[in-house]
DNA sequence: CGTTAACATGAGCAACGGTTCCGCTTAGAC
DNA sequence: GTCTAAGCGGAACCGTTGCTCATGTTAACG
């Protein structure tokens, strides 16, 4: 039951609409979910009032931002499922890994709405599927190679990418923690022997 | 600089600070860190008055916890590195992995603090010391019979167990993901090859 | 231009949660 | 038993934050 407008939005009001979402991508990347919505409004350039047109709660402006999230990263994926027609299926599993965690690690917000945000998890499960999809035949080629743990399903993925998220939070936070070093034997946990 | 009382607690005050900590530990773990200060005495069966008697303010009630939790976990490692003065000392380490683990998943908390909380963290120095020192030495053991890569820091171990409590917590909350999966893939990934 | 419906604004409202304060109670010393 | 300082309770306080609404502004169409 999405809201189809009738008229398409007036010009200052599509550009407006921009703004907000790309200050609330930034704030929520740097603080988390808990960034507040007048500094998203002022980061935009807006008021809050003006933000609230958009999305009738901030709630659905996290779910809005999640869905794109989710959508970018089953891109990447499916990207990758199709360069490496052929080649070393493990190592395009990898890679494409490391890719995400670059995007992932920049993003605070990420693993607060993986790990327990119903809005938005519910608003991005189209992009989730596209996600499992492609990361199950990923993994799926890179099992066949005989390189990769034959019991490693797509939940032990976001398991370990859930995890990683908090870790760079974390890190970025001021922790003395490493998320590269996490992955790497993350990763190295996950190759057969 | 910590407060000596010139005269120790009355009777009852004795036993209201301590159903104070009991019932802060038991929201924190279920509810984590945002557990409110009204919850935590009304579980308590005292009032808020009475727990800010105790705890100048909800960082150093929070703060007293971890340390005790630290100074617990210490204990753990270091009595399972007096216990495996003989035996194989992979398996020494991850029985005590485990174990822990088990302490933490049951604790919502324990990785908001770890990640984050510099209060918890400064009060917990020493116990954290403790925990470095022993795991330290459990993990060297573990290196020198050959069987965990060579280039493992204690610093890896916090990072995944931080990774650990938050993946624990989500599991909780709802999430669709798993633990103890985790950290079978973690640990594997300690592993020489 | 003139008109108007769509849009923007931001002070203000309400709820929430940590903290304080003061009148009352009680353990414990004499 | 009496006294008093230590302790207790919880209503009130206050800063914070998501959200609303009355008022002012402007894009877009003729």
């Amino acid at each position: 039951m999405s809201t189809i407008p009738q008229r398409p939005l007036r010009a200052d009001a599509r550009r407006n609409r921009a703004r907000v979402v790309a200050a609330a991508a930034a704030a929520f990347a740097e603080t988390g979910l808990d960034a507040q919505v007048e500094d998203i409004a002022r980061r935009a350039g807006v008021g809050v009032g003006t933000l609230y047109r958009h999305f009738p709660t901030k709630d659905a402006l996290v779910a809005a931002l999640a869905e794109e999230h989710f959508e970018r990263l089953a891109d990447t994926v499916e990207a990758a499922l199709e360069d490496d027609a052929s080649g070393d299926s493990w190592e395009a599993f990898t890679t494409t890994i490391w890719r995400i965690a670059d995007t992932v690690a920049a993003d605070v917000a990420w693993c607060e709405i993986v790990g327990g945000h119903p809005t938005a998890v519910q608003a991005a499960s189209r992009g989730q599927h596209r996600l499992a999809a492609a990361t199950s035949a990923l993994l799926a080629r890179a099992q066949e190679s005989g390189q990769m743990r034959a019991d490693v399903t797509f939940g032990d993925i976001s398991t370990i990418m859930c995890g990683f998220g908090h870790i760079a939070a974390a890190q970025r936070a001021g922790a003395a923690l490493d998320w590269k070093r996490y992955l790497d034997i993350a990763l190295d946990g996950l190759r057969a022997r």
